[in-house]
DNA sequence: CTGAAAGCGCTAACAG
DNA sequence: CTGTTAGCGCTTTCAG
């Protein structure tokens, strides 16, 4: 574990170029408004001196940080066991890294950690925040807000006050759900189920939504509230098997879900899909694709979510509005950009199971 | 997203608790020295303003950020399918916020961000490093170490100069290893393969060496070398039981290429544990425990291990040595703890597969 | 186009 | 025990 070392100073490389700090601080910032040979002789000196600027310094005088926090407040542990967090990270990474900006991630275990994400977010550290999984009832989104940091979501908020609508990035659920179902019923299905995510989050209601946009009028028995996970998947396709016997297909809330459902229904001698079929959500490659049989799922492209995300800010912060970020967002075309929300098309994905 | 405002200054608290700028600075930093009528005087002054320090303008006297940077050099896409990191990650994460330090991120995606990470390092940004998934030729422990700041590896690096070898923290890979082979040696496995991880990473060899330590004599045809993702689990599998149909027992280099062996060996009507057995590493719950059987693995405590570097760069930094650090460390009770490294314990996790 | 000078908000001697 | 005084390293008017 070595030492940190002193590093040079600005004024180390203004008086090995011979010049003033100001003339430095022009060349290392963009260089315009010096002429060619000083500015050359100053790269030459930040070269010798392998000077590197200061941040701190820096941020005291211009109050720009170039760091955005991420915040993750999930209490339960299912961030963990779903690529979905790691994918979303690294769609924000590239994105930030583009612009020199740096990530701070902020993971909270709980309420108790609340008031520290706040304070920090207010302690100004940062140019921004990109928050994720709220749920209900969560009072971060308010202290958030008082903290004055621009914010974009990851997944529709719940919530909305008076005010302009929290800007946010989020897939087509309901439309995905849709898809999913139509596609379940143009296989010949009549008795198709849902398993529900977690009812408090936006993302699991909108799924249901979707599914009951197309099977409004199913048995209510059909669906049956679950909590994305694998367990949580086993548990509700048992339930499901045992109140509706006759059940030809499931749409699962997520793949993990849906691989607790499989694994359910091998377990009951049910084949998949010639008895069920089963079709999941995210299509998490290591997941969808190494399920048995592999899983025909709705297709949300996490990383470019991400990516967006990450872009809103930066380009909120310069002033512009959301949706010119989004004009310029290249990749995937926005389904739907309502208010201050991007939404993100989803694609069915046809595997084995369905 | 809303805008930033300014926040209250040391100088407004001190104006509106009456006493001087040293004062309130004082009792904001643990408030030694400070008598009680003042004291409580300028708590309230600071829970009126709602002052919050500024960290640019605290760390450029001090020269302390509270911020540890992780570095995670991956180009390939597994860290995202794996929830390995994720763990990892949140062991550090908590180890942080206990000491009140921020947890930079800092991905690579491939060489080209290699010096854009070197250059944040050495610009004195951050207290010290976190630094992950090390391949053999990797030029980034070079950099970090002309970088000049405090690191601490996870995983035992392969590289040695002739100072004092690198702080880290590893699992006993070689020693967990053993412990699988040997368990399927008392099963009466006569025919024990191995498919290794990626081989320019040391804890795939040390797997290999234990595998070796307890089956050295064995034919040479029953090791295949893999690269840790479930689809060269299949490949891996397929070659094995072409070479030597007469396979009984197959030790993974993690649970993702087991699972991959499952598969292909339910392909072929292989029965698991009957015909071959499988055992796998990591313990990555959701993997192991949903696999087709459920997994025999051997576990290591991830977030454990995570936590742990944390402790050693925090503790390092405060002029102790890693054994001291380790000392203190609570919890899993290291192994060994030789030179700098320190080598977390593993155990064997029954299930159905072995 | 370049340099001089004035802080940004905070901590750390040093006096009192 | 408390206040005064210097800066930390950088950007940014403002002159020249």
């Amino acid at each position: 574990m070595t030492e940190a070392v002193s590093r040079p100073t600005l004024e180390a490389v203004a008086a090995r170029a011979g010049v003033s700090r100001a003339t430095v601080s022009r060349v290392v910032n963009g260089g315009d408004g010096v002429r060619e040979p000083l500015a050359e002789r100053v790269r030459q000196a930040v070269e010798e001196l392998g000077y590197v600027p200061n941040q701190a310094a820096r941020s005291l005088v211009t109050k720009r940080h170039d760091a955005v926090a991420v915040v993750i407040a999930e209490p339960e542990a299912r961030v963990f066991a779903d690529p979905f967090f790691a994918l979303q990270l690294r769609g924000i990474s590239k994105e930030l890294t583009a612009h020199d900006n740096q990530l701070v991630l902020l993971l909270t275990e709980g309420r108790a950690d609340h008031a520290r994400v706040a304070r920090y977010l207010a302690g100004g550290h940062v140019d921004g925040a990109l928050v994720f999984s709220l749920h209900l009832d969560d009072p971060l989104p308010g202290l958030i807000r008082k903290a004055g940091v621009p914010t974009v979501f990851g997944g529709r908020p719940d919530w909305s006050d008076g005010g302009p609508g929290p800007v946010y990035v989020d897939s087509d659920n309901r439309g995905g759900a849709r898809e999913a179902v139509r596609h379940l019923v143009g296989l010949g299905r009549t008795r198709i189920a849902h398993i529900t995510g977690v009812l408090d989050q936006t993302s699991a209601v909108d799924r249901l939504d979707g599914y009951r946009d197309v099977m409004g009028d199913a048995d209510p028995r059909l669906v049956v509230e679950s909590d994305f996970t694998p367990g949580g998947g086993e548990r509700a396709m048992r339930e499901l098997l045992d109140r509706c016997p006759d059940v030809d297909a499931v749409f699962a809330a997520n793949d993990l879900t849906a691989l607790g459902a499989l694994r359910v229904l091998r377990e009951h001698g049910r084949r998949v899909p010639d008895d069920v079929a089963v079709i999941g959500f995210d299509d998490v490659l290591p997941v969808a694709e190494q399920a048995e049989p592999p899983l025909t799922t709705v297709r949300q492209d996490i990383e470019e979510m991400g990516r967006l995300m990450a872009r809103l800010l930066l380009r909120g912060r310069a002033g512009e509005t959301p949706g010119a970020a989004l004009a310029q967002a290249s990749g995937a075309a926005p389904a739907e950009a309502s208010g201050a929300g991007v939404v993100l098309p989803t694609t069915l994905i046809r595997r084995a199971s369905a």
